[in-house]
DNA sequence: TAGATTGTTAATCGATTAACAATC
DNA sequence: TAGATTGTTAATCGATTAACAATC
């Protein structure tokens, strides 16, 4: 009946969401000029996006502009940041010590998005018992109780292919609820666990495709 | 006139192209199983799609199945595999040869669809000169003679965001068509330049996004 | 004031979903 | 034959684009 329940509902459009951190991005190094006032006429020219697109989106995560003047850099990067949430910080577990797992632990860069990786897990026993980056990397075995101490409820997934699947099962089981996957496989797993594959055929797919289109194979 | 014209025109709809990577990984393991004909509604079932959209996705791959049959398996992943163009190798430089960059040059999955790096470029003195899993690192200075003498058309970008846009601009300048960026910044480019912005924030932030829409912040 | 810019409402476009006919 | 499955055509849905009114 209300309109404030029914609004509520929706959730953000995934085109949407996706251009959230380009603006994010974008509007810091303005600030970083020194600029302090943005159109979205200038926006969307740089980001080569439609203009009204770009204020709809803004008008999104809550920021307004004044006309003439247009928006204030400063309270829309605040708009932006608090609308993706960057502040919390949220424990990860990361199952995969092999190289690429090894390289997030080191990666302090997931950290300014919130994500913070507590502990990696591996098979190998080479590996178990080493730290990288202050980071331990701990069995397998003990994931499912490391887990449920720690209260962890999301986990990145760096292992081969072969090995994705099981690893996420176990995570599933020992209480995580989202998993960010980069091994070179679709995982298949429960309607109500959230998943990202991230994956690398797909993004070689979509540029030969672009390129394509723009008439060089 | 020809409908045969106006039909070529038109590029691979974004959605459909980027679940054929799924549906390629999704039927090698069923192949590995030993399944030889398969329903698009099983398929799906499992992928969590619905029967008609996998239907128009195969067809769009010039796949055709039996009534009561289903599709052969093996002529689907060959169907998905020519569509995709990984037969074809293409060679690519990269630039940045930090943890990221040197687990790339170690990753030989991306061989597997057709990704081939054949040097890496840096700025820093100690890692110039060294080679990584068979591939050399040169002096970034160089990189628009090697483009241009091995006739390179692809990059990849894995150094810090500060250096990302420039990079960009000397690949560009060295005959580079095609950026598949790694370094977390998002590159404002020349329109006819190919650019694929891998970003964490955004992965990140669509993770959240999904763990909100089931209900949990 | 005039003009740049915001913000909203309507029209278009494209992809997904649904309904149904064709086939083995 | 009956039923599972393909393949096509129409209806729905959501996002983008366009048109326009409001405002500083």
């Amino acid at each position: 009946m209300t309109e404030a329940v029914k609004s509520k509902e929706k959730g953000v459009p995934k085109p949407t969401l996706s251009r959230l951190p380009a603006y994010l991005d974008y509007l810091k190094k303005k600030q970083n000029e020194g600029t302090e006032y943005i159109s979205t006429t200038k926006m969307g020219n740089d980001l080569e996006l439609y203009h009204v697109q770009v204020r709809k989106d803004l008008a999104y995560v809550g920021a307004s502009g004044k006309p003439k003047t247009g928006y204030e850099v400063n309270s829309l990067i605040s708009n932006l940041e608090n609308f993706l949430g960057y502040e919390d910080i949220i424990p990860v577990v990361l199952a995969g010590a092999g190289q690429l797992g090894r390289t997030f632990m080191c990666y302090d860069g997931f950290a300014e998005y919130g994500v913070k990786i507590v502990a990696a897990f591996d098979i190998d026993e080479k590996l178990i018992g080493q730290y990288v980056n202050g980071k331990p990397i701990l069995n397998i075995k003990d994931l499912p109780d490391i887990c449920r101490e720690l209260n962890i409820r999301r986990a990145i997934i760096t292992t081969p292919a072969s090995a994705a699947q099981e690893v996420a099962g176990l995570m599933i089981n020992s209480g995580v609820e989202a998993i960010w996957n980069f091994a070179p496989t679709y995982l298949v797993l429960p309607k109500e666990i959230v998943v990202l594959n991230e994956n690398f055929a797909n993004s070689i797919a979509i540029l030969r495709n672009k390129l394509k289109e723009k008439g060089r194979g």
